[in-house]
DNA sequence: CATGCACATATTGTATACAGTACTTCTTTC
DNA sequence: GAAAGAAGTACTGTATACAATATGTGCATG
């Protein structure tokens, strides 16, 4: 009770820029701080318990990555996500983890695959359960894994970030697809290719597989756009 | 002489914060800033004529880009480029270029062929004048072009970074490759292809196009690491 | 002469201060 | 009552201040 009054007992070892980044970031890929909300300084930093200073270059990463954009008279502004740029982030996605299915095929280590094959098994436990929550780990989990396995730094960090950026949907890809099963078989398939040392086919099948999301969720959003769901 | 002694005076319409990145960024790319070089916020600062509240800012930019990394015991220093991440870019670079020239074929519209034929000829021009910067130049604006066209601002962004990453060896890729004429040889052949609407072919081309580099900077990075010429 | 310790210096991470500008709102004037 | 303007407010962009830590230096001591 006395002598730490402020909350930094367990967590004070992150730099506070990061965690500043780390927090607004989750609040608006969580759909805490709607589009078009304006980021005002003094406000967060209020909130994340700190200066105007980290907050600020929190904001510079931000903006490089692309989820605020800077406003024409200072400031910045959470950034929509438009029909389009779905359309821009899945393909480009669908390009790049097909690639990154490609390279893990012939750089995949044993116990990556063994790791693939637990995911899987969970999957299908959730899918008995209904645990959709569960599935959603699950599932980022597998394409991590499988991204991870690339052995591309460069490609795994572009992936994770368009993930980030799509993360909004998450619900959306798994739930409207009411078939969640597909989701597994999909994942089946890409190991089955990936353990047969088919590069070409688990690229194709990686690229359908985040290709089905796509229409899905631009559809969504072009209703949203009237209803204003978001 | 009096009335405006600090060079404020044609520059004055951009962020400090913009201007520090875009001068440290070209200091790198540039090779001015060696692989290693610690950045001393206070040094870049007074260089920029400002204090170190924008290089701080610049510095998040640049470390989101890649370009520098936090060192262990706090500050930031120049990323070396090594032979694995050569590899790794340009792999990258050429998926993704060549998803660029694929969607562009199907996209790009009679300005910007024009333009391409420009850049073209110009290119053939200064092969028999043997203006190796005009090339460069020429070299760099072609597949500027062809980003562009492929209509996609997220991918024209990872492009560009990408290309900018690897800037600092654009005189080994296109001097060491004493044959300059088969870069306009592959662009001629692009144009081609995207004229004649064949996606894949051109994407196989400008597959082709980045790769024919990749190995010869390899190879130059594999010596300059033992003779330190870089 | 090597080693350890105290002191000085350099540099970061964070907080705060200050100036300028845009926006609000209220008032004043026709 | 509408339009114009003037004060007040909010926020950013930039500069500076402060504290903690790391690094280097010199001196004393065994």
């Amino acid at each position: 009770m006395a002598g730490a009054e402020k909350s930094q007992e367990a967590k004070k070892r992150k730099l506070l820029r990061e965690h500043v980044y780390t927090g607004v970031k989750s609040a608006i890929i969580g759909g805490d701080f709607q589009p078009g909300k304006r980021l005002i300084e003094e406000r967060l930093a209020a909130d994340m318990a700190t200066s105007r200073t980290p907050v600020r270059e929190a904001i510079q990463k931000l903006e490089k990555e692309g989820l605020i954009f800077r406003l024409p008279r200072g400031g910045f502004a959470v950034k929509a996500v438009t029909e389009d740029e779905v359309e821009e982030i899945l393909g480009l996605r669908s390009i790049l983890e097909g690639y990154a299915a490609y390279l893990a095929t012939s750089r995949i280590t044993d116990a990556e695959l063994k790791r693939l094959d637990e995911i899987i098994a969970r999957e299908d436990a959730c899918l008995k359960n209904l645990n959709v929550d569960e599935f959603i780990r699950l599932d980022g989990e597998f394409h991590d894994v499988l991204y991870r396995a690339a052995k591309n730094a460069r490609l795994y960090g572009l992936l994770n970030d368009l993930r980030d950026y799509m993360y909004r949907y998450r619900v959306i890809i798994l739930h409207y697809q009411r078939k969640l099963h597909l989701a597994v078989q999909d994942h089946k398939e890409m190991l089955a290719s990936i353990k047969s040392k088919s590069p070409r086919q688990v690229e194709r099948l990686v690229r359908k597989h985040v290709s089905r999301g796509k229409e899905i969720i631009k559809k969504k959003i072009k209703q949203g756009e009237q209803a204003r769901v978001w």
